[in-house]
DNA sequence: CCTTAAACATACGTTTTAGTATGTTTAATT
DNA sequence: AATTAAACATACTAAAACGTATGTTTAAGG
């Protein structure tokens, strides 16, 4: 059973590393020599344990990309109850950037790198990535949705559409600020949310 | 003098069918046979007219991407006169959008696709990607200041916030709109972005 | 017309990478 | 303790890519 553990271990440092990578420099720019490098394994290691480098690709986006999503934009959107709606997603839209730190300010985000980078040419890298925005926008569509029945979001908005809107916005500005080397574009970003979010709170 | 002329009709087509291809399978998979192919030239002709890769990109993102930015959503909103402003705005964001072609549907834009792919890694890359992208905050952000002057627009409104959350969010849905199959992202952005415009119109 | 240089094409050398095959070590089982 | 299989390491093959070097054609100029 220690054999099993040690296994996972250096799949997990594997799949850590490639997700590095792939941050840094790209999925398609990263070899499997670079893997290779950052965990001081060898290519006998990888191939035993994985197919290929499309394989780690789809354990990164299932694993550490989906958590990264999770954990910071869709559970928070979880515990609504006892809290202003609107207040909650300025919170989680703008309040957290102003905290990213210069990493991943410089690099964006991971899986709207991944969706830029090989989004339309890799089908189940789409399917993947694609549920997971799925997810994402769902969540925060129900969220949205209780904000209007709360009487906190004027209910000429629709929750799917400012879901998407929200989104989209914010991967957006993650991707563009990649060129940029100040917060300048974060700090405007935020005013444009806050007004849109300030304009249909009630 | 018409040697002149051939060299830069070769060169026009090997740029032409580079963006073509960095459009479609991105910068960094595109090889230089792959240009070669879809030229029907000799590897001779681009390394006589080009130093490498990285040249081409640059040419590239300097000519045809720019113009096509220019084109589409710059110079569109340079004539203001005499025109509603929020509509001018609705019109290049959210009209045009209904009207896209499905590989512009698919492949995304290819500013914002290589601003992900390589707008970290790529110092050279960043700085033209950023001075379009400079210009184009910049002449939104002009049209929306004429738009409050001339009352059509709320003052409490930031203009540089607004024009930067209009691109972010356009280039963001853009992007995201890669991993899927149907026009319901588009439309529900559509439907976010006039709602916001509405809210801050006069 | 002849020379010369530009506009290509072809062939080659080198490096990099993916993937495999085979060897060695480590841990579990009998 | 011996066996066996998993967990690696090392060595190798084949393909692809970059870049160059060299050859050939085409066009311009004297």
């Amino acid at each position: 059973m220690q054999q099993d553990l040690k296994s996972k271990k250096t799949q997990d440092l594997i799949l850590n590393k490639s997700f590095e990578l792939f941050y840094r420099k790209g999925f398609n720019k990263t070899t499997i020599p670079d893997i290779m490098k950052e965990t001081s394994l060898s290519k006998g290691a990888f191939y035993h344990h994985f197919k290929n480098k499309k394989e780690v690709g789809k354990k990164v986006i299932n694993g550490i990309i989906t958590n990264r999503i999770l954990n910071g934009f869709i559970n928070p959107l979880m515990d609504y109850k006892n809290k202003n709606i609107p207040e909650l997603i300025l919170n989680i839209f703008t309040e957290r950037i102003k905290h990213f730190s210069e990493k991943e300010k410089l690099q964006g985000c991971p899986a709207n790198n991944l969706i830029n980078e090989i989004g339309c040419n890799e089908s189940e890298f789409r399917v993947l990535l694609r549920s997971l925005m799925d997810n994402w926008i769902d969540v925060l569509s129900k969220t949205i949705t209780e904000g209007v029945k709360a009487k906190q979001i004027s209910k000429n908005v629709n929750p799917k559409a400012l879901a998407i809107c929200l989104i989209g916005s914010f991967e957006g500005i993650r991707g563009i600020r990649k060129i940029y080397d100040n917060d300048e574009l974060f700090n405007n970003y935020v005013l444009g949310i806050r007004t849109y979010i300030v304009n249909i709170s009630i």
